[in-house]
DNA sequence: ATGAAAGCGCTAACAG
DNA sequence: CTGTTAGCGCTTTCAT
């Protein structure tokens, strides 16, 4: 095996290129007796390859422990079989599901997905969104709507399908999965309400949806005469983003401290609102009778919090699967059905609130 | 600019290759009024290129919009700028920090840092091993170190430097940046020996290396007289992997019911450790009085629980920056100074033991 | 400091 | 069903 591997590349030395040493599509070929585009069918479109052909060129491809090159295939067919997931950060628990599910879907269809982190507050964003580009991905899925002017040009230009998740705007760069973080604010204001709550305070991560959760709450309260019950404005405690269960702690403690009368908190994610239950325990309030205490992201710990929490659930795998359609029809030259899709979320009632 | 973009495509259709419609480094070689290889060297090796040139390519970069094909450049260099990490999951938190430190370092030496999911039990470990050779990465990052002597082979065959983490065998594929799981087990042991527990229990996920820290424990226990206070072995729960809050009360009820005389547990996470302190509050066992708890991870939120939580820290951040220095150092041609390092852990004193 | 030629490893297009 | 040929967009090597 040693003399046929490589034996290939001893003619065409012409003008000196070096190459990687590794076995190379030409070498299974030689082995197998055909040519290099008949192992190329065989691994991309194996209906085309008459079976015994096929059995011979798969033996090949074990003997010599071939690794197809998709540099050199994605260059060729500009069909790399990638997309790159754009995420604030790979460990937001909110988002596993998705991720977890997109994953698993894309991997199904013969895809490979690649994570890239922006940092809190899309810090690297721009930089990143180039980096990916360059690497010329089948798809591009974002955490969020794209807002950066540069960021959505280049999407543009670069022809490349992309979705935008977990989140929803009327003018999407091209496909979107989300649903509205105004409207939960709303309907937490509204569950609230009807729960007799009228003093309702907030702590919410220093983070883009989350502040706008916050501000569809604030909006509904006034509409239902709740804001003016305690001040122009709700009270208000916000967080470094992620949001920990010590800044839940202390939102709850500094809440208090300024507004000792308020009877609820929506908090903006599951761990703030860990947090506060843990505070008001830590001082004798009881849960929900002093404090109601609504979270966000219906996490695995939030059934078993003590209260368990109330909290706002979003679909988290069905964001990712869909997601992952869009992509994979797009890529595949189909027409996409829904380009735009609202998911919506559900309030779970649980006994902190 | 129209007419001059594509232009150069116009005089080599001959066999009707249709090419993306973007624009290649020839364009914009056309616009500057150079050579395509001096575009290359502006963007790879900005100072062998004279000012002036340097400037006029830049501004004809900038106007054309060009994104570079890095497929292209990788085949051609067999240099891709591209590092994968092999993650069980993204989104666990113990390992948050070493991920960001990993991308920053990267990032800082003009690296991009890719994800690739195995999923809980390594599932897909072998099949996304080979997606990401397939993609020749100047290097890989595993997260643990490589058991299936498949992947093994697969590494070493594909030739590049690869880094295992968080973990310690005396048989590293290549590199090595971690601590041992054993040695976490039995400086628990005694630390709750030295606190007079005779009576411990364990509550592990079913994860490989907690397993260790638990088998760790185990042994350490029995040489201190500890195992045959209670039984032959120690009193253990297993929990799915990955530990929630609700298993780890669902363990310490377990484990109560069972041998209701333990006077400490070790949990192979914090999560689980929090839902133990949860599970002894809702039963009015005091914590540490009644059983003293500690977790492993030193998460954001062990500090802030009610009692805060002792636990077992790793320097995170340390473990991805040493991993990152040594692919880019091997990546580079230089030599890795230290290929193998033990970052050690410490125990984290707090209330809950 | 810049350029011309060749080719990285693969697949699309066109035969047969 | 299989093969031949050309070329994807870039960088290496060699030359000036």
């Amino acid at each position: 095996m040693d003399r046929t591997l490589g034996a290939s590349r001893a003619n065409k030395r012409r003008r000196g290129r070096r190459g990687t040493g590794k076995v190379r599509i030409t070498d299974v070929a030689l082995l197998a007796g055909v040519a290099p585009i008949t192992v190329s069918r065989v691994l991309n479109a194996p209906d085309s390859v008459a079976a015994e052909t096929l059995r011979r060129v798969r033996e090949a491809i074990d003997r010599t422990g071939y690794v197809p090159n998709m540099l050199a295939g994605g260059l060729a067919s500009r069909y790399t079989r990638l997309v790159a997931a754009v995420v604030p950060t790979i460990a937001s628990p909110v988002f596993q599901e998705t991720w977890e599910a997109l994953t698993d879907t894309f991997a199904d269809a013969g895809y490979h997905l690649t994570f890239g982190q922006t940092g809190y507050g899309g810090a690297r964003e721009d930089e990143l969104l180039d980096a990916i580009i360059a690497r010329r991905p089948d798809g591009i899925v974002l955490t969020g709507i794209m807002r950066s002017p540069l960021g959505r040009r280049r999407l543009i230009a670069a022809g490349i399908p992309v979705v935008e998740t977990w989140d929803l705007t009327p003018t999407p760069i091209d496909m979107l999965v989300g649903f509205s973080h105004e409207n939960i604010g709303v309907a937490v204001a509204e569950y609230l309400h009807s729960k007799g709550r009228r003093r309702i305070a907030v702590i919410t991560a220093a983070d883009d949806r989350a502040r706008r959760r916050a501000k569809g709450l604030t909006v509904a309260a006034a509409r239902l005469g709740i804001a003016t019950a305690l001040a122009p404005e709700l009270p208000m405690f916000v967080a470094a983003a992620p949001g920990t269960l010590g800044s839940g702690r202390k939102g709850l403690g500094d809440l208090l401290a300024r507004h000792p009368s308020i009877d609820a908190v929506f908090c903006s994610s599951d761990m703030l609102a860990l947090g506060a239950v843990i505070e008001a325990e830590a001082r004798e309030i009881p849960v929900p009778e002093g404090v109601a205490v609504v979270g966000y992201g219906n996490l695995n710990f939030a059934a078993d919090a003590f209260p368990p929490l109330t909290t706002v659930s979003v679909d988290g795998p069905a964001i990712g699967h869909l997601a992952a359609r869009c992509i994979i029809d797009r890529a595949q030259g189909r027409s996409v059905p829904e380009p735009v899709v609202d998911v919506g979320f559900s309030l779970v009632e649980r006994a902190s609130a």
